[in-house]
DNA sequence: ACCTCATGTGAATACGTATTTACATAATAG
DNA sequence: CTATTATGTAAATACGTATTCACATGAGGT
């Protein structure tokens, strides 16, 4: 039988494995069978820690949204230069979909938006509060002259977002056949070209 | 009992019946039972003009492949200007969309991906395809001067496209619960503005 | 009119998944 | 040291979905 452990520990040990099948197989596979696979333990002993399926997503969803959208309040907070910073949340965001390719698959699946409509609206709003935070930083690239005048700083921060989106979505489409860190920099010389 | 068609036609029926119901439910819904439902038709029926799941997928896919990239090169393809082709391009792809909004469900669905890898591979190229055709127009406004020197045109292609990507997300996500094509205008403007 | 064959369907079949149950075991409070 | 309680698991249950089967029906050729 499997070591004993506290509920607390078994709970972050159950999203991660969530998150890993998610990355590997995608939410359509998230099944309770190969969470418990991927966790190493048995289908029963989720159900010891989680009341069920839907208290998992939601738990996973917790996770990102600490992960993801806390990050870039915080660096949007910080005391630099627009610019810098919208680079620095471009690569770390960038660098968390290579980690965890699980993260965007998750975010974005219609299984979700579709099948559990609480969590969907929770997502939507931390997904608006990252839109918020991106507009807030051009926003203020626009004031100091950084960006160019005349630019939607709502419509620009979607742009950017698309541009990342659609990256993450062709490299996990594509079975990370193509290397995105390049793939990024190029996007983001492109992207400093647009808006100055 | 139903009236009898041939069986071209229940095909085309039933194509038209699986995208309603991924526009409605997403792709996880897309059962056999909700197709028979949609199409009006028993399940066993379906069987009668498909072999299976995968073959409507597939015959999803190909009227998809029709329907959005073909178009994009018949525009192309013309001889006016490179951002007016953009422009209408930008503006079919948005209203293709809205009257079928299993589209992109369909194209960025990780099922698809990760469980029809046949599919996959097809949509794949298609989606390439389109991005050179939009990287070809974005090349000739620069050559022409209508767009400004510098810009990469596969970059700015890619930018494009996840701008149009991502509200499609953000649209489907939220069940509809914006007006698109206001929202399209002023990222179609803003593009301008960051092309120019 | 009648025959044939494409088309249509309800009922089985087989399998996968979420969840519950009954029981096992180990940590820990007393 | 023992009793209680938290943790772990195999097996049973219930339900949904893809697919097949045996039979029904009607349109079109003869």
């Amino acid at each position: 039988m499997l070591e004993k452990k506290s509920t607390r520990v078994r709970k972050e040990e159950i999203v991660q494995a969530a998150l890993e099948v998610v990355g590997r197989k995608g939410v359509r596979a998230l099944t309770i069978s190969a969470i418990a696979d991927s966790a190493g333990m048995s289908e029963a002993n989720i159900y010891r820690h989680f009341s069920g399926k839907d208290e998992i997503f939601a738990a996973v969803a917790e996770f990102i949204g600490t992960a993801v959208v806390s990050n870039a309040a915080a660096i949007a907070g910080g005391s630099r230069k627009p610019l810098d910073k919208l680079e620095t949340i471009f690569f770390s965001h960038i660098a968390l979909i290579m980690e965890h390719p699980g993260i965007p698959r998750f975010v974005f699946s219609d299984d979700i938006h579709l099948g559990q409509r609480n969590l969907a609206d929770t997502l939507s709003v931390r997904i608006g509060n990252y839109i918020e935070t991106i507009t807030g930083v051009i926003a203020a690239g626009i004031a100091e002259g950084e960006l160019k005048a005349g630019l939607l700083p709502r419509e620009t921060a979607l742009t950017l977002l698309g541009m990342i989106q659609f990256t993450a979505l062709r490299w996990t489409m594509s079975n990370s056949s193509f290397e995105i860190q390049p793939e990024a920099e190029k996007l983001w010389l492109n992207f400093l070209h647009l808006v100055r």
